[in-house]
RNA sequence: GGCCCCAUAGUCUAGCGGUUAGGACGUCGGCCUCUCACGCCGAAAACAAGGGUUCAAGUCCCUUUGGGGUCACCA
């Protein structure tokens, strides 16, 4: 392969940037640079359901601000305009329309309420799971007119019934699975928009990407893709599917378990740098037991035959050390500008006073006052005792915490209006006493029983740093008798 | 459960047929020191099991076991 090297990341905007969208953009940044070629970043914004209105631009935020930049994006532009799935709906009806007339795809109208059942019914009966074809044979001009007279349905891939479907990861080698295995997956949704499946696809072929650097997840469904470009014609990129970071129980990372916002990792002060160090020992080695290592020593170094393919553990501790050695090696000055554009700021500052100038004589009194404000981690150990609820157990008060998060999590935003209206709505829901409930949750974000107004404070510390401490606390309480 | 991927200490990893199995985090002990931290020195700690192949296996093959992923009109 002679093309000119293109790679992307395809982040999807439903939630808050997570970790593993920084770790596979680092692969694929150090490979692209390595190679002399181009990085895309590409926002596959599909599920509307899901999609979330602040989160692609906390994506480009989060990405920036580990040292990552893109050749071509949303935000920046380039030759193969637009970068928004939600952008490009004609290319994917346009490929569903080709599908159909090669007779490599089909429409299919079975119902949600036929698929529920259908599912259930193999369930039960233990048979291999997946859509029944049922609509396959219907004849293609009949399917047309039913479309045409606005009947609701989706496209699908026409899988062949059997016969192996290989393909190669550069890491892994060849990987077959038999097509009897994969059901006829949907391509166009309902809603006219693509699944990841076709979008990814014709994506990747129109962007000429040349090498597919993702999670280790979707092996399964490559062989999907490889049959998908072999019913459009199309030369496969070569993929690349990177080990997956996992929980200390080596489960695939997950915020219920571990933090995964990349913001986290920026709040409670960890240097960009050592970060991207860090990601860059997952799975990877740079040689000859070095392990502190910039980006471009990085880049100059990378090879694919470095990496290792058992799920690295994403180790906070060894992450903190890492980021202590960062921190040693910085210049007074360069400590100083370092905590400045984290927290020691007048853009922070001004957050976070009017909710503590009420509350101080003197000047000397900011700095105890508002020590929560600028910590990552807090030590419950001497408030514990106060952390009750009447009538309640421990256990069930920290089930009741993690509700709570689960509530705002479900929310757009972070500011104190939703934040107070959920902590209400759960509070009823509990048939707790507001004054419990919220000094349990004052508590839990700001250790103390005094603070200022509860939802504001929560709203200054941000959503990473409350997230955090209220599953700490519900940690703690689940442990205490 | 079917299919697929993976397998060196608690964790991240080096090793690419012949090593006392190396490094790092963490843990424990000591030194340094006005305290703490840093730093330095040291210790415990690993090739999942069983079969092959080979003069020789952590390294190659097979089986088992274990872990993980995936089976959506989510990505």
């Amino acid at each position: 392969m002679s093309r000119p090297v293109r790679v992307r990341i395809a982040p999807s905007p439903t939630g808050d940037p997570h970790v593993g969208t920084a770790y596979i953009a680092l692969f694929n940044y150090v490979f692209a640079k390595k190679m002399g070629g181009k990085f895309v970043l590409r926002i596959e914004d599909t599920d509307q359901t899901r999609a979330r209105s602040d989160s692609e631009q906390m994506i480009f935020d989060a990405l920036r601000w580990c040292g990552l930049s893109w050749d071509e994006g949303p935000d920046v532009g380039g030759p193969y305009a637009p970068y928004r799935q939600s952008e490009r709906s004609q290319h994917y009806r346009d490929a569903a329309g080709t599908l159909l007339e090669k007779g490599e795809g089909y429409r299919c109208f079975c119902t949600e309420d036929r698929l529920a059942k259908l599912r259930l019914q193999q369930q039960a009966e233990k048979t291999t799971l997946g859509y029944d074809r049922h609509c396959r044979t219907i004849a293609p001009a009949e399917a047309a007119s039913r479309a045409a007279a606005g009947e609701s349905h989706v496209v699908r891939l026409k899988v062949p019934v059997s016969g192996p479907i290989e393909f190669t990861d550069k890491l892994r080698g060849t990987i077959t699975r038999d097509a009897k295995e994969i059901d006829d997956q949907v391509l166009l949704k309902s809603d006219g928009m693509p699944t990841y499946h076709l979008a990814n696809v014709v994506d990747d072929h129109l962007m000429e990407i040349t090498h597919v650097i993702r999670a280790e997840e979707w092996i399964s469904s490559t062989q999907k893709h490889v049959l998908l470009y072999r019913a459009f014609g199309w030369e496969a990129p070569e993929f690349i599917h990177m080990p997956l970071l996992r929980n200390t129980d080596k489960s695939k990372i997950s915020k219920r378990k571990h933090p995964v916002s990349i913001n986290y990792y920026r709040d409670i002060g960890i240097l960009p740098h050592a970060f991207l160090n860090f990601l860059g020992l997952m799975g990877w080695s740079f040689g000859g037991d070095r392990e502190k290592f910039t980006l471009a020593e990085m880049i100059d170094v990378f090879s694919w035959d470095r990496m290792s393919l058992g799920g690295p553990v994403f180790d906070l501790d060894k992450l903190t050390w890492l980021n202590e050695q960062y921190i040693h090696d910085l210049s007074y000055e360069q400590l100083a500008d370092a905590l400045i554009s984290w927290r020691l700021n007048r853009e922070y500052l001004v957050k976070l006073l009017p909710l503590v100038r009420e509350r101080i004589k003197k000047l000397d009194e900011v700095i105890p006052a508002t020590e929560y404000f600028f910590s990552g981690d807090l030590d419950l150990t001497p408030v514990l005792p106060e952390m009750t609820v009447p009538e309640v157990a421990p256990a069930a008060v920290g089930k009741a915490l993690l509700d709570y998060v689960e509530r705002f999590e479900a929310r757009d935003g972070f500011d104190k209006t939703m934040l107070e209206e959920v902590a209400r709505q759960w509070t009823e829901a509990l048939g707790w006493k507001t004054k419990h409930a919220f000094m349990l949750l004052r508590l839990a974000t700001t250790g103390r029983k005094a603070s200022p107004p509860l939802f504001d404070t929560m709203a200054v510390l941000g959503k990473e740093i409350t997230r955090r401490r209220l599953r700490s606390a519900a940690a703690v309480l689940a442990k205490a008798k």
